[in-house]
DNA sequence: GCTTGCCTTCGAGTGCGCTCGAAGTCCTAC
DNA sequence: GTAGGACTTCGAGCGCACTCGAAGGCAAGC
């Protein structure tokens, strides 16, 4: 695990600043262990090993224990958990992501339901995006008028 | 009160669907009457009446009483409803909403302080369409190769 | 052998932003 | 004059997503 661990570490400091966030398919890319400890996966995704243990105890990711029982997480579940960091980013709730881990536990026939709750959230996705460019032109109004004094 | 909300409802159904957001600004250019009840700025704004009354009770907004004890929103404070309305649609806490007022009744010498603020909100915004922009291409990906296993 | 430190489980606690309910007031319509 | 409904204040409650703490296990290094 030592070693494990300093490599993760060349790999996420070399890659620091890394522009493009992290996708399932990039996890792919890197040439991983074939096991990560908790506090890599941390590491590696930026989520806390408090909140993966929270995220495996409500059924969003599946891990295995090693020998002696401490989780070891595969690709697959790294690439679930951060497949589960981009929905939770923006801002799916715990309960849609639950649900949607049902349908793909349930099996293929399914697809056609994950299909629309993924289109629905996209949906969500585009209104936040509209939402927030709303926003942001109304910030900066009041950054370049600074000094006007309705609503201010 | 009668005759003002008729008007107000009317505002509203023949914009129903307004696409532009209401803004400080189109709130000065819609011909609203001086003085509006809680009931209808909730109407008009989207906020409901509690919440209303909660952002008074923590200082957001300044709300004149009537004769009868009633809250009175005029120009003024519906325009700050809705600057906070922005606010809060890009997710900016109330606590810095909080600040931010504050140094606005603290009077003019705090402006660079609130552009300060006001920048560092623009900052937080920009971040926020940077995951909302990464969150939909994982969730487009997945939507147009659906079948792929990863992660799913 | 003992310390160090990361790990385990479990349940409880936290912070945020509302949201609600109770009890009472006031105006309008009938 | 009385019923209805929207309003008032106040404090408490809620849902969400973590976040933490306690109590203990196991392996490596000194």
């Amino acid at each position: 695990m030592s070693l494990t661990t300093d490599r993760l570490r060349d790999l996420i400091e070399t890659t620091e600043g890394e522009l493009p966030p992290l996708t399932t398919e990039l996890v792919r890319d890197l040439d991983l262990p074939d096991h990560l400890a908790i506090a890599e996966v941390a590491a590696l995704t930026g989520v806390s090993a408090h909140t993966l243990r929270y995220y495996e105890r409500i059924g969003l990711v599946d891990v295995a224990r090693d020998a002696s029982g401490r989780r070891s997480y595969d690709r697959d579940s790294v690439g679930r958990v951060v497949f589960i960091t981009r929905l939770r980013d923006s801002d799916m709730p715990i309960a849609a992501i639950q649900r949607y881990v049902g349908l793909v536990k349930q099996g293929p026939d399914t697809e056609p339901e994950r299909l629309a709750l993924l289109e629905a959230h996209r949906e969500d996705i585009l209104n936040r995006l509209r939402d927030l460019q709303a926003a942001l032109a109304v910030v900066d109004y009041k950054i370049t008028t600074y000094g006007g004094a309705c609503g201010s």
